[in-house]
RNA sequence: CGCGGGGUAGAGCAGUCUGGUAGCUCGUCGGGCUCAUAACCCGGAGGUCGUCAGGUUCAAAUCCGGCCCCCGCAACCA
């Protein structure tokens, strides 16, 4: 039942961060969870290696970094620093910290590029290949549907620029044979069911490893111009940090110790990358595979995803200010559903804080001290026989203690924590069972009252045990007050592991009940502010990043003239295609537009538009396109009309 | 017919594999207690378990089938 071991190794990671921002808390969510599967994996007795850390390069980093007037390596070190702040702030107990501009990784990735390409696994495209632009995908001949792109049915170029390819191909039989003979190796199970559906089945492309369009990042060692792209590059931090590179003769020790990995941490969104291209190079760096593949869910804001563009971002570092760091884990560890997103509302933050931490553990904790104090002196008491309900507390506990163990070992955090509040809610039901306030009145009673605050404390330290992997400090305060340093989890196991003899500590609450409404409106007052100085801030707003300067001929080359719609229907399997009909006077044409989210198809009718009438024609999910309609905006797409009498065919400038 | 998950009290979820009194947390209403952080404990109200008065069965939230809706992945912004 429980997952109970003699000093075994765990080998843990989070995904690294992506170092071109602050992260914010649906991002910092990996790392507490993390954290406290490490944590409880320590405590019962895993050796236990914990690893995170940042992927510095890319284009991304390189455009901010010079918008920013420094060098990409300052810009890196600076949001590296906060990151690892963020992380600290978090109470990570991480073993391992890894950048990969660290140069024992660079050194190491740059063997590791050489080696897969001696032995043909890596191989430089020049002349095979086929480019589909718009898809941006190369394809091989065999792959390409009567000399057109297999994806949209276009003409396909060859490769302009040389770049460099791993042979995913090759191995594709090879993970499909694998993943469906492992089932478990990705959790949930669903994620592996998508990953076998949706890409191995179809077939993988080979996979472009190389970039040259950009200077920041690892330079392929045989062909400087090329650098290695990021997901040869960040993946291997799993086994770079523990000092592996195909140059060594022997790999080090930690290396050896640790690897394989036993199990990666990672986002749903880029499951892909790790279930699918980091087992196959591990596979061709012929290494032991890692063993499972966690992909948790994502935190959004409300029903919103949370986005800097939406304004409605939450850093935990600033949760942590407001609800203290363990109000932060606890949050995120019990409200994350295993499979699905979770939804963030301050309602949701304040009813957990309020109800499972001040009044559940944190009124419990204190009661039972300040008890302990009054009628015993501080005094732990020896304990006497068993009665009333002392055999019920005993198994809520033994099966809290299970069911935990069980939870954690499969990922399922948050009912961990629940297990933990249920046995402590029934420590609450049996203090109003007992009454100690009425057996402390008469001596007489006095033997039973020693057996129920014994009963009590330690069911509030097999608590403490718990709670240790999740809330650390917390856990460190209820160890305190209840005087004990009992704390293996072992000790959890059985009931009965407390001192007796032994002086409890000072009843001190262990979280502050938090106002509501006092809160709410502090923090609606707070956004509102912020807003007034966003409102500001975009007045004063710094151009958009533009593209080069054109000649007019250039312009006059695109092609734009104005057009009526005359029909328009949505496209059965897509979500964002609307299929219009549209005259140019001069002719009718049929044009896919990417805006069905936006428009109904009959409000479109009769409309007066802008189209590129020079573009050439696209197959999109099986329809052809012959031209583009004008609209703006990103997230929120809108449509450039023109007034009803605007003539048809006319060119545009 | 692309693949997968789901629709159970106001909210969030368990129960479905292995048919047989519909359960938990929060909220709400009422009561109790006084050791404690207006906390804790007990009780009530509130659900035809998406739908087809579908099928199987003595019995369906649970098994089978049709349909509707939501979500994830893929495809897709020309």
């Amino acid at each position: 039942m429980c997952d109970k071991c003699n000093n075994e190794k765990y080998y843990i990671t989070t995904a690294i961060a992506y170092a071109s921002s602050k992260p914010h808390f649906g991002n910092v969510y990996e790392i507490i969870m993390t954290d406290a599967v490490a944590r409880y994996k320590r405590q019962r007795g895993y050796d236990v290696y914990f690893c995170t850390g940042t992927d510095e390069h890319g284009q991304k980093i390189e455009a901010k970094a010079a918008d920013a007037g420094i060098t990409p390596k300052q810009f890196v070190d600076g949001v590296a620093g906060t990151i690892k702040e963020v992380w600290a702030c978090m109470n990570s107990s991480h073993d391992k910290f890894i950048r990969t501009t660290d140069n024992y990784h660079e050194t190491a990735i740059q063997h590791i590029f050489q080696k897969l390409y001696d032995q043909g696994d890596i191989y430089k495209d020049e002349y095979e290949g086929w480019y589909c632009t718009p898809c941006e995908s190369f394809f091989t001949d065999t792959q390409l549907a009567d000399g057109k792109c297999p994806d949209c049915g276009r003409e396909v170029q060859k490769a302009k620029e040389e770049a460099y390819f791993f042979k995913m191909s090759k191995y594709a039989d090879w993970l499909l044979e694998y993943m469906e003979s492992h089932p478990g190796f990705i959790e949930p199970e669903a994620r592996q069911k998508e990953m076998i559906n949706n890409f191995l089945k179809p077939g993988l492309q080979d996979l472009c490893v190389s970039r040259s369009n950009f200077k920041w990042g690892i330079p392929v060692p045989f062909d400087p111009k090329h650098i290695t792209y990021v997901w040869l590059d960040a993946l291997c931090n799993y086994i770079t940090a523990l000092g592996y590179d195909p140059a060594n003769e022997v790999q080090p020790e930690s290396f050896r110790k640790y690897w394989p990995c036993d199990v990666h941490v990672i986002g749903k969104d880029i499951m892909r990358f790790h279930s699918i291209y980091w087992i196959i190079f591990l596979h061709a760096l012929d290494l032991p595979l890692s063993k499972k593949i966690f992909g948790h869910p994502w935190f959004n804001f409300g029903m919103d995803k949370m986005s800097k563009s939406r304004g409605n971002v939450i850093y935990a570092d600033e949760l942590a200010k407001r609800f203290s760091v363990d109000g932060v884990r606890y949050y995120a560890l019990s409200e994350m559903p295993y499979l699905n997103d979770g939804s963030i509302t301050y309602e949701s933050i304040i009813s957990r804080y309020n109800t499972d931490l001040a009044n559940n553990l944190g009124n419990l904790v204190n009661r039972t001290v300040a008890m302990t104090k009054k009628y015993f002196d501080g005094v732990i008491p020896v304990p006497g026989a068993e009665e009333g309900t002392d055999a019920e507390l005993k198994e809520a506990c033994r099966s809290a203690v299970g069911s935990f163990c069980k939870n954690m070992d499969t990922f399922h955090i948050a009912d961990a924590c629940a297990d933990v509040f249920t046995m402590l809610r029934r420590a609450n039901k049996y203090i109003d069972e007992t009454t100690p306030w009425t057996l402390a009145k008469s001596e007489e009673t006095m033997p039973r009252l020693r057996t129920v605050m014994y009963n009590l404390l330690e069911t509030i330290r097999i608590g403490g045990v718990l709670l240790t992997s999740l809330i650390p400090q917390t856990a460190d305060s209820v160890f305190a007050q209840i005087g004990t340093d009992i704390r293996d989890f072992d000790t959890a196991l059985t009931f009965g592991a407390l001192e007796s003899g032994k002086s409890v500590g000072e009843p001190t609450p262990l979280f502050a009940r938090i106002d509501e409404e006092k809160l709410l409106a502090e923090i609606q007052a707070e956004r509102e502010a912020a807003e007034k100085a966003a409102k500001e801030a975009e007045k004063a707003m710094e151009k958009p990043e533009g593209c080069a300067l054109i000649g007019i001929e250039d312009f006059m080359n695109v092609e734009l003239r104005t057009a009526q719609i005359i029909a328009c229907e949505k496209v059965p399997k897509a979500k964002k295609l609307l299929k219009l009909q549209i005259d140019l006077g001069y002719e009718k044409r049929q044009v896919v537009s990417g805006i069905a989210k936006f428009y109904q198809p009959e409000d479109l009718i009769g409309k007066k538009i802008i189209v590129v009438a020079n573009l050439k024609p696209a197959v999109l999910c099986g329809i052809e396109s012959n031209g583009m309609i004008l609209a703006s905006g990103e997230e929120t797409i809108r449509v450039v009309f023109l007034s009803e009498d605007t003539p048809l065919g006319e060119r545009v400038r």
